[in-house]
DNA sequence: AGTAGCATGTAATGGGTTACATGATTAC
DNA sequence: GTAATCATGTAACCCATTACATGCTACT
């Protein structure tokens, strides 16, 4: 029983669903292929901690259903009792920021300034997700309350990294051009 | 060449180090312990990007001092023209809120209020850290620079997080509390 | 005498991605 | 036709953690 064999409980718990819409569903809170998720799902079922059941479709091909057992429900309460394990990151800008002594004004502005897009979008994205949300949710007792609070944590972090990345962006626009210019800087 | 070997060159290109120091220091940025990065700088020195020397301590134990070659510094500058992926963040309290809705109200402050001294932790240690960096390392052209934006990005995530953590928590404790319970609340 | 920090390594295992493989339906 | 989406699976490989293994020095 790993995180993500919890974070798939998680989901069965609100309601039956195939693999694919499993996978499909975590993607924003959990990376995981597919490729991972189906043999997880077939080792839960052995544990007894799902069901699964075929169901025909005539206009898609046909699916796998996965429900969640007692004995998944109960896992997933004992799981809920032990604290969170600290948050673990990986970004490839942190160790390219590291190096950026060694390169040039221009190659660190077209790192940041690309990233600063994906932020954006972040941004745009979570917005309007928490926008569309029914207000219910915002308390905790509806069954979305987690869903609410996940996606403004996830606003809050990307606008902080946008004011970051925009923060750098301005920083090296203002930095002195590396040699043999005598043009005068305007800041 | 994975990820993890980039950074390791990068901290090779400031100074050369022992794999042990390689392995404290890229700890802040990303996560490795010595089991993998000792085989990794060996077989980096295998493709001449390193070069290594033992050294003798009297009061320690000797060491395997690392240092970058030319063909190991062309790559780094390579490396740095390609746009950096996509940060990945796995954070297992995540996939717990998404089930906050199957658990008591204190379950769930447990949770975020311990989430919330990491947070508190962050701050401290990368106030402090930034606090005590020169002013030369505010400029971009300084060595130190890389570390400074990255400082201030993580403080920020940390601080915005933090103001996440103490938002759900206030509502948690206004919430309804589950039954039985005739007392008046008091918020 | 025992613990903590410095220092280096290997082996076994688990987690995660990429690639391989198949096949249905719908829309262009 | 062919691309896209839905749908499920396996195999090979790489990345990362835990455990195993050794040994030095300094401090209590």
């Amino acid at each position: 029983m790993n995180t993500l064999s919890y974070g798939l409980l998680a989901l069965l718990a609100r309601k039956r669903s195939s693999g694919y819409d499993l996978m499909l569903r975590i993607q924003p809170f959990w990376q995981a292929k597919h490729s991972q998720i189906y043999p997880l799902l077939s080792r839960m079922e052995e544990q007894q901690l799902l069901t699964a059941e075929w169901v025909k479709q005539t206009d898609k091909p046909d699916k796998k259903i996965y429900a969640i057992t007692p004995l998944g429900e109960q896992r997933l309460h004992e799981w809920m009792q032990m604290p969170a394990s600290e948050p673990v990151t990986r970004d490839e800008l942190v160790l390219k920021a590291f190096c950026l002594w060694i390169t040039d004004k221009d190659t660190a502005l077209a790192l940041f300034r690309k990233r600063s897009i994906f932020y954006q979008e972040q941004i745009h994205y979570f917005e309007q997700a928490i926008h569309k949300m029914p207000d219910e949710s915002h308390q905790f007792g509806s069954q979305d309350f987690g869903l609410y609070i996940l996606r403004q944590k996830a606003l809050g972090t990307a606008r902080s990294n946008m004011e970051w990345t925009t923060w750098v962006i301005d920083m090296l626009k203002n930095a002195a051009p590396p040699e043999m210019s005598s043009e005068p800087q305007h800041h």
